[in-house]
DNA sequence: GCTATGCTTCGATCTTCGTCGAAACATTCT
DNA sequence: AGAATGTTTCGACGAAGATCGAAGCATAGC
């Protein structure tokens, strides 16, 4: 009778509804690329059933693959799947959203973290917020976030240098250079895309933000949270 | 060992890989109610399966109930169980998106169609980019869309009396009055929020939009394609 | 009250799929 | 070449859960 689109979604879903499969996700979700004996360590399965699941996720385009020798390293297929996940989480904590990110153990975690390859938290929206305020970064008409030639100063001003920023210039042309990405914790956008991966390497690199023992959580040093007052 | 929280997002995914429970959110994605036994025929499956799966997704949170003598009326929760799906299908569909919209039987839902409760397609992303664009909504401190005094000539050019306006203005103060929603046959934000819903609702009124045989795909009548062409 | 209709609970069945042991395959190192 | 390590394939087992028939509740209308 009528033509039902039978629901394409329901094959993504259920490869994201196995807990093991949803663990490795998790993991993955902190951008880095992850071997695939790593991931069945982590979450506590064989190397075979890693397997099985590794390739199921990569058929179905949520993972990317890098072989590199006799390992293989995987990785989150791209921002979408990123997003994806975040927009679950979303909706699966909101009823405890409040409570739960005030407890001690996810307390970091709200202040920031990484988001596929970029800063999310508060430290994220905040950058989102304040780069859009600044004027360092404006919307196309396209709804992506660009650079303008005023924002030159905003990027001297976070210590980077003329050959990083000429780079970032030359690829602020290319697709989804910067646009929002949902904050599950916060509920509003962060920054997202090759300039906010950039960014938060030369957050790392400058020692102004340091990865923790947890996970994703990231933690400001002294001089990070200076800079940080200073540009957001 | 470390403390891993156990991804809460894979029963949710579960929740939804279900094939039957799929095809019912799917459904329901167009805003209306459905009662149990409408949703049970069209999916085909019997009202006793219908009824549990409609119970878990109630205790999940994924929609919401209004009773109604002997008749049970569901709906998505709220938008961002909406947003949710699109996101999933986003994921889901993208290789083939290209190619799915401009097939003649997919055409019109490309056009136009009701998302939760508002307008989303090429019409709904053009409103969004023009309301801002004119001015009509600004982007308040927090994120959301907001309504300013100027937008009263908009609004007007619209055909909305002044009761209807007033109100408008009213609501423009509560939470998620406006905001951005990604589409995901565009990959760009159309329209969301309780002014959105008014506004199609207003669109349908009026006859500019009537609803097709399709589940969720709307056509423009002549009358609002002049009048889209002027507003957006 | 009784009957019809819509929804839910219970029990049983059947399918799907995650899991691991065993063995094979691939790559690197000596 | 041979050994060691990382990953994959195969087969079997077992648990989870989707489904439906039958019976039970609840509401609306007579």
């Amino acid at each position: 009778m009528t033509a039902r689109p039978e629901p394409r979604f329901a094959r993504v879903a259920s490869l994201i509804a196995d807990p093991s499969r949803a663990r490795m996700l998790a993991l993955l979700l902190s951008g880095e690329a992850r071997s695939a004996g790593e991931l069945a360590h982590a979450v506590s399965i064989t190397p075979q059933t890693a397997s099985t699941h590794l390739s199921q996720l990569l058929d179905a385009g949520l993972v990317k693959l890098r072989a590199q020798g006799r390992h293989k390293y995987f990785m989150l297929a791209d921002a979408d799947v990123a997003r994806l996940l975040e927009t679950l989480a979303l909706v699966a904590e909101r009823d405890s959203v409040a409570a739960r990110w005030e407890t001690p153990m996810y307390r970091p975690l709200k202040y920031a973290r990484t988001c596929y390859c970029h800063l999310a938290g508060e430290l994220g929206v905040k950058q989102h917020l304040a780069l859009i305020e600044r004027g360092v970064l404006v919307e196309a008409e396209d709804g992506a976030l660009a650079l303008r030639e005023t924002s030159r100063e905003w990027l001297q001003a976070a210590h980077f240098d003329d050959a990083k920023i000429a780079t970032l210039y030359r690829e602020s042309t290319k697709k989804r250079f910067a646009y929002g990405c949902m904050d599950w914790s916060m509920r509003r956008d962060h920054l997202a895309g090759a300039f906010a991966t950039t960014l938060l390497e030369h957050y790392l690199d400058k020692g102004w933000l340091r990865k923790t023992k947890t996970q994703r959580a990231l933690a400001s040093t002294p001089a990070g949270a200076a800079m940080f007052a200073k540009l957001f």
